[in-house]
DNA sequence: AAATAATCCTGCGGGC
DNA sequence: TGCCCGCAGGATTATT
């Protein structure tokens, strides 16, 4: 599912190639995602010109001069460049043609979303009280310990919490915590600053490898038939349990935490 | 105020 | 084999 890593190989991928270019029609078969597509998309962008695709957290801007076009890719959504005339199958939901250039959104769980914000995209009301971005310097140990003091909530959860950092998901927290040798359990405000550095440092690693490996098995976002944006990636702990520990051979332990499936090494993960 | 639950949706795997 | 059930997951909203 995309996390952070997917969305920024996905930028990476439809950046170049419709960068600088103006949209000439936009299609939407279905409307119907987490919110619905706004009507007005289409006058919004047609006859604009493409600057730049950037990231925040896991939402897409691609941004105009008078205002931005912002999509999540919610659980299973995808984008792909494919030429006009191909075919689109049952869940591509919603093109921007660029001429004979063509991005395609494909979501089948439609969770994702596709808005207009004029302007500013990050002052939209879903972007505006994100947390830092994991990969940039603001997000220290000192901003993690400051963020979890006094919090009794599992770390885990604290830092799938996109008020303290954005793009950690679900399985991202359990690869970090697993590389910061922290038990996923353990209470948020317990830990030292040193530990914290520990965590952010392990944060980054994670990322930038799964980003590595996603630009490295990048399956083609421009033409071809494959599934864009999703690479399978080996993971220490996430959706290991009951296997041995890659590192120790300990059985790795599985719990639900804040609703979610939560992954550690008991022994390389003791507090 | 903070923790927990419910919600959106579809595909897939397991069990019978 | 086929059907039903439950689960997966991001992020917001509702409820306790």
């Amino acid at each position: 599912m995309p996390e952070l890593p997917e969305v920024e190989t996905t930028r990476r991928g439809i950046d170049a190639p419709l960068k600088n270019r103006v949209v000439s029609a936009l299609t939407v078969r279905n409307a119907r995602l987490r919110q619905p597509v706004p009507p007005a998309l289409a006058q919004e962008i047609q006859g604009r010109r493409l600057q730049a695709v950037r990231r925040r957290a896991k939402y897409l801007l691609l941004d105009f001069e008078h205002g931005s076009l912002i999509v999540h890719l919610g659980m299973s959504g995808s984008l792909r460049v494919v030429q006009s005339g191909d075919v689109p199958e049952k869940h591509d939901h919603v093109d921007v043609a660029f001429g004979e250039v063509v991005l395609r959104y494909r979501d089948p769980r439609r969770f994702g979303l596709m808005l207009w914000q004029a302007g500013d995209a990050l002052q939209h009301p879903l972007l505006a009280d994100l947390g830092p971005e994991p990969l940039e310097a603001v997000f220290d140990a000192s901003h993690l310990f400051q963020v979890f003091s006094g919090s009794r909530q599992p770390v885990k959860q604290a830092l799938m919490d996109a008020k303290r950092v954005v793009g950690v998901g679900n399985i991202y927290a359990s690869e970090s915590l697993f590389r910061a040798r922290v038990n996923p359990l353990v209470p948020a405000g317990t830990l030292s600053r040193r530990r914290c550095a520990a965590i952010v440092a392990a944060v980054r690693e994670t990322l930038l490898a799964a980003i590595a490996a996603g630009g490295s098995t990048l399956r083609d976002f421009v033409g071809g038939d494959g599934k864009a944006g999703y690479f399978q990636q080996t993971y220490f702990v996430y959706d290991r349990e009951g296997q041995p520990c890659r590192v120790c051979g300990t059985v790795v332990l599985r719990a639900v935490v804040g609703q979610r499936s939560t992954y550690w090494c008991p022994r390389c993960q003791r507090r």
